[in-house]
DNA sequence: CGTACGATAACGTGGCGTAAGCGTTT
DNA sequence: AAAACGCTTACGCCACGTTATCGTAC
C-alpha cells in the first residue's frame, strides 16, 4: 500500500474520516450524490468526492433533504452563476427560518414539560 | 342528532377539535393508543379517549415516540403510583436534555448557515 | 486457515400521506 | 341521483439500520 495515490481515499478511510456508516456511503451513491471511481469492486473517493460528502453532511445539518442537496451539488458543478448564488441565498433564508421555528417549538415543549414535571413532583409531595 | 350523548365525539369532531387528520386517528387506533367505541362501523370517542389523544399530542411535542406514549398511557391507567411518577420524572429529564441538545444543534447550524451565506454574498459582490 | 473487508439484495423503522375502491347516509 | 362521509387495504415517503449471504484479500 506504500505507493497508493495520496489524493484518493478508500471506502473505509471515508467511513473513518467523515464519521459515517458504510450504509450511508452506499446510500449516497445510490441516490447519486457520490460517484466514486470503481476499480473492480473497490471504491475510491478523490478530492472532489470528498468535497461533495463534506457539503452533503453540512447540508444535512442545515435540515436539507438529500434530493435538494443533490440538486445543489449539480448546480455547484456547473460553475456557480450569480443567479444560482441568489437561489442559494433564498434557500438559506428558508432553512434558517425553519431552524428558528424548530428551536421555538422545542423551547415551548421544554416549558410545557417542566410544568408537567412540576405537577408530578407536587403530586408525590416532592415539592 | 338532537339527543346525542354530549360526552362522546364523532370521528369528524375529533379531527376538527384536535386538529389531526383522519389518517392519524386511525393510525393511533392501529397502534393501540386509542380504542373508540364502535357502533357498527362508526367510531365514538368518549372523554377518556379524548384525554388519551390530548396526552398523546403533548407527548409528541415532547419528542416521545408513539410506543413510549402507549406504555405511558397504560401506566397512567393502572393508577399512577409514586414509582411511576418518579419514572415519568426521569423520562421528562431525558426528554428535556434531548430537546436542549436539538436546540443547540440548530443554533450551531444557523451560525454555520449564516457564515456560508455571507461568503456567497461576498462572492456576488453584494456585501 | 481464519478473519477482516467488502459486495449485493432485500426487509425493517417511524409516523403518517395518499390514493383506490367500496358502502352508507342525507 | 349526487354529494358527503366513512370504511378497509395497501403502497409511498425519507434516510438510512439491519440482517443474510456471498466472495475475496491478507
Amino acid at each position: 500500500m506504500a505507493g497508493t495515490d495520496t489524493e484518493a481515499l478508500t471506502f473505509k478511510q471515508m467511513v473513518r474520516d467523515f464519521d459515517v456508516t458504510p450504509r450511508t456511503l452506499r446510500y449516497y451513491e445510490y441516490v447519486e450524490i457520490l460517484r466514486p471511481e470503481r476499480t473492480g469492486r473497490e471504491r475510491y473517493y478523490d478530492r472532489r468526492q470528498q468535497a461533495r460528502l463534506k457539503l452533503t453532511l453540512r447540508g444535512r445539518r442545515f435540515g436539507m433533504r438529500l434530493e435538494d442537496i443533490r440538486l445543489w451539488l449539480e448546480m455547484h458543478d456547473e460553475s456557480g452563476s450569480e443567479a444560482q448564488m441568489r437561489a442559494w441565498l433564498d434557500l438559506a433564508a428558508e432553512l434558517e427560518a425553519r431552524l428558528t421555528q424548530e428551536i421555538e417549538e422545542r423551547q415551548q415543549a421544554i416549558a410545557e414539560l417542566r410544568e408537567t414535571a412540576q405537577v408530578a413532583r407536587r403530586t408525590i409531595g416532592d415539592a
